[in-house]
Formats: C-alpha cells, structure tokens, sequence
DNA sequence: TGTACATCAGTGAACGCGCGTTCACTGATGTAC
DNA sequence: TGTACATCAGTGAACGCGCGTTCACTGATGTAC
C-alpha cells in the first residue's frame, strides 16, 4: 500500500516489467513492421535502460518468442469462441476459417511474427505448444470431435487443405496482392472470402 | 575481342555489373536470409566498391524490387510451361497448383522476397506487370481460356481460392509448420500436397 | 519487531559492428568532327 | 584516321546512425534469525 502504483516513476524498481516490455515490443512492431523492430526502441517506449530487457528475456529472440506465444494463445482462443456457437461440422468450419483471417487482418505484424521463424526460437515449449494448439482445434472442427493428428498425418489432408486456404488467403490479403490501400486487406475479406472459402470441400 | 573476358579484373569498367549485382544479391539472400541482406556485402561479392550499386539501381529497394519482377516473371514461365503439357482444365490446374509449390520451395528466399511489401517497390511497373501476369496465368487455367480478371472481380473467387490453397500451402511449408528440418517442406509437399489439392473445387 | 545480508532488478556507459548513402574524384568509353 | 571532349561507370574514404549486448555498479526487496 506505500507504493504509488499511478505515479509515473514510482521507484527503482519497475514492478511488471516483462509485461510492459511485451506491450512496449508489440507497438513497436505494429508502428514500424517486423523489419523495424529494436530492443532498444522497445526498451526506451518502456522506460528503462536497454540492459533491463535481458533480466526477463534471454535476449531479443526470447521476447518475440514469448510475444509470437502469446499470439498464437490468442489465436487458439478466437478459434474456441468461433467454433462454439456452430451448430454443425460446415458451419464451424467456416467460422473457424472466417475468425483465422479476421484475427490476421486485425493484428498483421503481430501474425506475421508467428510464423517469421528467423525472428523466433521454435523449440521454446510455451511456442510450441501454443502453435499446436491452434492447429488442434482447427483439425478437430475440420475432421470431427473424435480424431485430432499431426500436420504430417495423411489423414490430416483435409485439415491441412483448411488451413492452407485460409492462410494463404490471409498473407495474399497482408502482402498487399489485393491492393496497397490500408484497408484493402478487410475490403477484400469481406467481399470474397466467403465465395473462396465455397470451394473448400472436405 | 580486346578485352579478356575470363580476367580476374580486365578493366576498371565491369562491362555487365546490372546484372552481376542482382546474381550477387540473389546468392547473398539464399545464403543469409532476407533479414539479413545488406547492399555492402552484395558489391563485395560482385567485388565492386559499396557505391557502385547506385550507378544502376535507386537504392537498395530497387535493386530488391528488379529481382522480385524477374522471379515473377519466372513463376509466370513455370506456370505456363506446367499448363501447357495438360489434356484438361482440371489437370492443367493442378500442374500449375504443384508448379506454384514447387516454384517456392526451390527458392525460398526469392519467393519470400517476391512479398515482402516493405522491402519493396509496388509501384514499379516491371515488378506490377510481372505479378499480374503471374496471377493472370493462374486465372485462366482456373476459369479457362476465355476469362481473365483482377483478384477483386468477384467472378475471380474460384482463382482465389486456388491462388490461396498453394500460396498458403507454400508459406506453411516454408515458415516451418510441417518441422523445421531441411527437407521438410519438400517431404510434406510430396506427401501431402496432391491430397490437399483434392479439396479443392472449383 | 529489528537487523544482516543475499538476491533480484535495475542503471548507464561503453564496445564493436555493419549498415546505406554521399562526396569529390578518376579512369574508360564512345561520339562528333 | 586522329583528336577533343562529354558522358558514363567506377573508386574509396567518410558520415552518421542505431543496433544488441556486456560490464561493473547500485538501489530495493525479501528472508532468516
């Protein structure tokens, strides 16, 4: 209770730095691209010295690591919450599809760091596991309740076709294909991707 | 037939540096990755001073932009080349579905550069035309001979659909999420790709 | 409840790096006469 | 065929930058007694 938690620089000591250093590095990477990111950008936005991120992160890998983790929870959340309310197998499928490309058009450069594997330690368990779990719930809306596999499965092809379609269609949006404009990546979502996604058939 | 050819340095001129660079750029991309190219050590390789380039490209981003235009432009010849061997509209598709694939995995890092935005300059006129002739060659394999439109002409969605089937297939691959060994995209190309592509109806 | 002390989470200066681009320049080429 | 000269394609040194990480350090925290 003696501490000010609202004063801007309340003591030596920070308190919830990790956090703030994730938060700090996902402006960063939001307002100048993956290719601009700095640790020291993200250290200055935090407010501390540019030696303070290595108490909480091994190095600047780590805390993309940890940041692309972080995304791919949330995407396996959005996932959950998409398929939840569908009443079928097709319908599910398609929520599922839809929530994929809406999460990659809301938040480009964070998605784009999930899969920039120079940027990121894919051994890191929190990763691994995060990234697993995302593709688990799409394979199991695709393939049903029961079954759940490896990417590398052949009984996993229509799962994998899933996920190719809307990835593919979510990067070609992001990499500017559909047009340059800030909002063509949604304009293009919205008017199209429904009619693509008809020509899945699993 | 004065000048030596085959001399380590047989003038102060280089005689055909344009396209030196570019093979130096592309050899330091496959090498380093991307995120790692730089200007400087390109015109070490091409063994010429650092500010040479500048004789022949803008800057460093048209030198990026004249190699995406000249792998669109072979994408666009490997597509062509697929396509034209088929008896049918749906193996010609998928000739061009596997040529895509294959296209990108033989060389990562120039199909990355290809839409890599940033790195980039959209607005050339080689490095557009190229793109949308690429897009094009696909459209009509999709649609047949008679059709060909822009990816925002909703008539465009079964193309689209094909377009974001073997890009997203190709991107998964190659960022890493079949393993992240060496011959993994290969191996889970020739694995799984054809099955994919059986999802897709178009 | 008070105190000693280990541990933790910061500081800020410094190191060394490689980068893209600019600059004034020079050597080679090719064209006009 | 020879020469003057403009143009082109190089040089190499220098500028200024921002980076990630390391280092010896110090202030704050929390725990053992």
């Amino acid at each position: 209770m003696s501490s000010d938690l609202n004063s801007v620089k309340s003591s030596y000591h920070h308190g919830a730095l990790r956090p703030a250093l994730i938060a700090a590095a996902e402006a960063v990477i939001a307002e100048r691209g993956l290719d601009r990111f700095s640790l020291r950008e993200t250290a200055r936005r935090a407010g501390v010295s540019p030696a303070a991120p290595a108490h909480h992160f091994k190095d600047t890998r780590g805390l993309l690591t940890a940041i692309a983790a972080a995304a791919f929870r949330e995407l396996g959340d959005a996932l959950e919450t998409a398929g939840a309310g569908a009443r079928d197998r097709e319908s599910r499928m398609r929520a599922q599809g839809l929530a994929y490309v809406d999460f990659a058009l809301r938040q480009p450069a964070r998605f784009s760091l999930m899969w920039r594997e120079p940027l990121l330690d894919r051994d890191d368990p929190d990763y691994a596991e995060a990234a697993k779990r995302a593709f688990l719930l799409l394979d199991r809306a695709v393939r049903g309740e029961e079954a759940a596999g490896a990417p590398h499965d052949p009984a996993v092809a229509p799962s994998l076709a899933a996920w190719s379609i809307v990835h593919g269609f979510a990067r070609l949006a992001l990499d500017g294909a559909f047009g340059g404009e800030p909002d063509a990546p949604r304009r293009a979502a919205e008017a199209m991707l429904p009619r693509v996604l008809d020509h899945l058939h699993v």
